[in-house]
Order: C-alpha cells, then structure tokens, then sequence
DNA sequence: CTAGGTGCAAAGGTTTTGCACTTTA
DNA sequence: TAAAGTGCAAAACCTTTGCACCTAG
C-alpha cells in the first residue's frame, strides 16, 4: 500500500506533477482496478466514497491534467458527458447505447484496412473504433 | 426552386413531419449543399443568415426530429458540441483536432478486420471510425 | 377548427474559472 | 516561504423544457 503510493508518486513526478493527497487518491482510484471509463462524476464518488473528500473542480483539473500528461485518454463517444479511459494503449470500444456504458473490445486483432492517408498537411492523431452496441430484442 | 422545395415537402411528410416553413428552410439547408457536418449553431447562423429566422430551441428540435426520422446523423466526435451529418451513408470520418472539422473520409475503401461479435444479448448497431488529425509541424 | 409546431425565456446539466486558502518542496 | 494545488461558488456553455401563440391540413 505505501509501496504502491509510492510508486504513484513517482509516476506523477514523472510526469511533472506534483503528488498531492488529492493526486494520489484519484489516481490510485484510477490504475488500481485495470482497465476503467469513467466520467469526472463519478470518479469524485468513488472519491468520496473511500473517503478522500475533493472536489468536483479538482477532478476536473486533475483529468486534465493526467491526460495531458499522457497517463489517460479521452473518449468521445457520446456527447453530453466526456469518459476518460485508464488504457491508453491501442485498442478500441464497444459503447452501449441507452446504458452508456464503455467497454474495451476484448481480443485485439482488430484492424483497418486501406487506412486513407491524412489530407496535405496533416498527420494523423489517432484513429478510434467505436462499435455501438444496443439490446437485442428477444 | 419551387421544384426543390415539392421534394423537400413529400419528403418530410413521408417521415410524418409537417413541412413548416422552418423545417423546409432547414432541411433545404442541409440537403442543397451536399454532405455537410454542422452543429446546431452553425445552422442556426446559417438559417439566419438565409434570411429565415428559427429560433434555437426549433433547430434543436428540427435536427432531431430529423435524427429519429433517419434523414441525418448524430456524430459523436468531440464532447462539448453535438454535430450532425447530413450523409447516412456508411462511411467515416477525419476530425481536425484543434480546429474542430468534420471531414468525410473521401475513397471509402476503408474497412475493418476481425470484427469482434457483439456481447451476449447485444447487437452491433452501428460502427464508428474517426481518424483524429493534427496540423504538421513543418 | 384542432393537432401539431414554433418561439421565448427559464431551467437543467456539464464543464470552466476566479480567487482566497492550503500544501508541497 | 515561494510556487503550485485545492475548494468553493459563480459563471459559461450547450441543450432541453414549459407554455402561450401560431399555422398547416
């Protein structure tokens, strides 16, 4: 557990962040169960749930801050709430419509083929694969 | 023009919509040009612009009753603001990051490998590919 | 005439910001 | 003790809703 913290804290130092309490707590919360997507709101429950009272502002700046440092990604799969993913490998999503629910797509040999070349002037970012999923009638 | 505005007209009735004025001077917005990727600001303005005032809350409106009624799309790309894609076809997207730009992705050979089945009880509604591009530094 | 559509303004939800206070190094 | 981070509340968005008025069939 110290251990782990500490490890943590060396990630944030890494990555130019300073390791506060708050920092610390969210990102435990964050990389200690695998693979997660969550939205700010209900990071901060789970927050507040272990007991690590912080602020909503707070996660919003500290998601920020760890994607900009590269430790998560976002992910633009619905457009009312902003879902941040704790993979930033490459791989791709199935989003449950109706539930909103983010899942990781398991196997990953899932490819593209004839990927277009970007426009003149332009080099491509990333390329996300969103399946959308809904209930099958029975 | 009036010819135009007869098509748009049995258009929208055959979707059980009542052709207004604001709903033909949208949808005429939207389909005259081509494949177009707006948000509802965007075609607010336009519509403005156009000399037909809508109010905000009818283009919202507008937009998605054209969305249930399958005449566009719902584009989740970037999570602040919704677009829509006048283009039903299947086909995917470029995203300009930083400039917010919708691209259709022109010679749609595209196509994905391995597709993973859907979970149990799911099916795959739609797929969604979105290339995220970035300017070059020189 | 009347069901359906529109406009406005107000409310709702998510995200950002300003500023005083606290904490880390 | 500086510099950076945090918390709160307010503000800024985007989007939806309620209700009185209008319009197409």
């Amino acid at each position: 557990m110290a251990d782990a913290n500490l490890e943590i804290e060396t990630r944030l130092r890494d990555c130019g962040l300073r390791p506060t309490r708050q920092r610390i707590a969210l990102a435990d919360l964050l990389f200690a169960k695998g693979d997660r997507h969550l939205t700010v709101e209900e990071l901060h429950e789970e927050a507040s749930a272990a007991g690590v009272p912080v602020s909503l502002a707070t996660v919003y700046n500290t998601l920020h801050q760890f994607t900009e440092a590269g430790m998560i990604r976002v992910l633009a799969v619905e457009s009312s709430k902003t879902y941040f993913d704790t993979n930033i490998s490459d791989h791709h999503h199935f989003f449950v419509e109706g539930r909103n629910e983010v899942l990781d797509i398991p196997i990953n040999n899932l490819a593209i083929d004839n990927l277009p070349k970007a426009p003149d002037g332009m080099e491509i970012a990333h390329v996300d694969v969103i399946i959308r999923l809904r209930e099958k009638k029975a």
